[in-house]
DNA sequence: GTGGTCTAGACCACG
DNA sequence: GTGGTCTAGACCACA
């Protein structure tokens, strides 16, 4: 559901952060549904557990999530659909600006990723 | 020239560096082209000297750049590459399904991919 | 456990990296050992532990220590040795031959060489 | 004759100095031997005729080398016998502590070495 | 004037 | 308490 990667420079708290904030913009997690709990999810992604407990009260702290106690922690907020779409454009642009950098450094032009694509495509 | 944000959650070093290597990607940087001094680009991105001149040691410890003691810091000769070409098909191939995994999970569309590329080769 | 003179030419940092490589070469340190923690090592060698944290990074990108952040600095083990049998002779019939020229240039022999690698290994 | 690095991490002048000095020590240079031009030597070991220079200067101050004006550069010290045997241990043992570290990096063990070396004796 | 090294000290991420 | 990041500022090596 979520991805972290613990080799990736950006703290885990905050990949975990943006991963909740963006599955909720998306609308792959909608107001109400309930998100895993602390330690489930800690166990998940193979890290700590405080820091996944973190990430909540952040959330919380932000109205994104409601936590009520000793049910589960749900999705509160209501996402606004404009700036989801800019959040969404943005998030594609840095994803493909990273995926250029890392395959330029495997020795790959942009020509080739996109040669490549498009014969995914087709399939 | 290069973009760091200081409030962004990933280390101002890992920012540069990424934002170096992308320049190169897509040719806004050649070969042999000299990147600015470390204190020029200190000042230019509000940063402390020693932060930039840890991104330029990183780079050339990758062979990205290539310093000339008391001259500047240079874009380097790409490496040579050594796979065979039935090598490189694959290594491509597994890391763009993998980057196509990564953002259909976020809902975007090889299309929507392909034309966020196409955008960046123009620059 | 590892020395450095900051009366020596040679950076602190080299000779630390140096130091630490020796004892892991001569198997004073063994995989899965704990290096000194980077502040306890900065005080015992009297120098600043950012010196001690840039060896350590080094060492990690270089496979020879891994960090497990909030534990400690840790002998990784040696990565596989991938090339053929042929290969390695050769490569250390190379290494050894440069080695063989450069203390005979500075009058050592063989026998004086040898004597002294004993004396290593014997620690 | 005399043998930098520029990549290994000790500056230029403390390898030359160095050099020269150890080439006394062992006799190998001479009391009245003539040392090469600055230009030449900086020409011969390619790097910049300042550097040359610096070193002279320096073992000039420490009355090792002797300048003649219009004529060159000559040895004028005596070294020191009792010392120079000291010198000969402490470097001969660095040598093969560095030659130990690095064949170590690149998977070889110290009875690799050592056997090597025999084989190389027997020849 | 270029990059490189080192320090002292602050603050953060993680367990 | 562990390592990681960043800063400000000093001094050095080299061209």
């Amino acid at each position: 559901m979520f991805q972290v990667d613990a080799n990736h420079p950006t703290p885990l708290y905050a990949q975990l952060e943006r991963s909740i904030r963006f599955a909720i913009a998306t609308g792959r997690l909608r107001i109400g549904d309930q998100l895993p709990t602390v330690r489930q999810l800690a166990v998940d992604l193979r890290i700590n557990a405080n820091t996944v407990a973190k990430v909540y009260a952040e959330l919380e702290r932000a109205s994104v999530v409601e936590t009520r106690r000793g049910v589960g922690t749900f999705v509160s907020a209501r996402p606004n659909e404009a700036a989801s779409r800019r959040d969404r454009d943005r998030h594609l642009r840095e994803l493909t600006d990273h995926f250029i950098t890392e395959t330029h450094t495997r020795g790959f032009s942009i020509d080739d990723v996109i040669e490549q694509l498009e014969s995914s495509r087709k399939k």
